[in-house]
DNA sequence: TATCTATATTCAAATCTATCTATATTCTAC
DNA sequence: GTAGAATATAGATAGATTTGAATATAGATA
């Protein structure tokens, strides 16, 4: 569980993957054109995207001679969700 | 804004540190014992609580012998709020 | 088929992280 | 002041992460 969301939230503690998280949730969705707003070379912008993709945070689809991604909000819905539950957990009632 | 996040994100993306933080909201309150329900060492477990606490999660008040930690509630729910704003964002028409 | 464009993979380097052992520090209590 | 408990620091190490250069792949098109 807790394993689980360390894997995520290691996808979100990088800030260039940040930046692409957000670039893609207004609008972008190829890489030719991400990598001219972000400070980084091609192979390593198609990492971040790799990595971004196998934690579920965002998808992509074949069009034509573009990969197009897109942003999964479910997943990001799941991962706010676990730290309001974590927040909101209730003290015990402490033996010390 | 986003290096912010990143350094944040970084302090939960690791399983012990998860498990730390719900410890210590179920009110754990000092080292000593939440020692003896992680896996890890004192040195690690200070190194953790450490982090945990430069990154403005935890606090630590000396009491007597102990020192103990509390978690800052307030800063997990800047972490929820930046996590809803991100995913709000709306999509601009892409030029594409 | 040759070429161009978008994207991925391989590889190596530099840096960062989590961890332990050993040791130090700081209190408290005797 | 000595002893003991809680915690921190130093130093070393194994492993992970981020990165770019070079190269590969795959699809479109001339």
């Amino acid at each position: 569980m807790f394993e689980k969301y360390a894997r995520l939230f290691k996808v979100l503690a990088d800030e260039n993957r940040l930046k692409i998280i957000e670039l893609l949730i207004k609008g972008e969705t190829c890489g030719c054109t991400l990598i001219d707003k972000l400070p980084i070379s091609q192979p390593t912008l198609s990492y971040h995207l790799k990595m971004i993709s196998e934690a579920g945070i965002a998808y992509s689809k074949k069009e034509g001679n573009w990969i197009k991604y897109y942003i999964n909000k479910d997943k990001l819905t799941e991962i706010k969700v676990f730290i309001e539950q974590i927040r909101d957990i209730e003290a015990e009632q402490c033996s010390l």
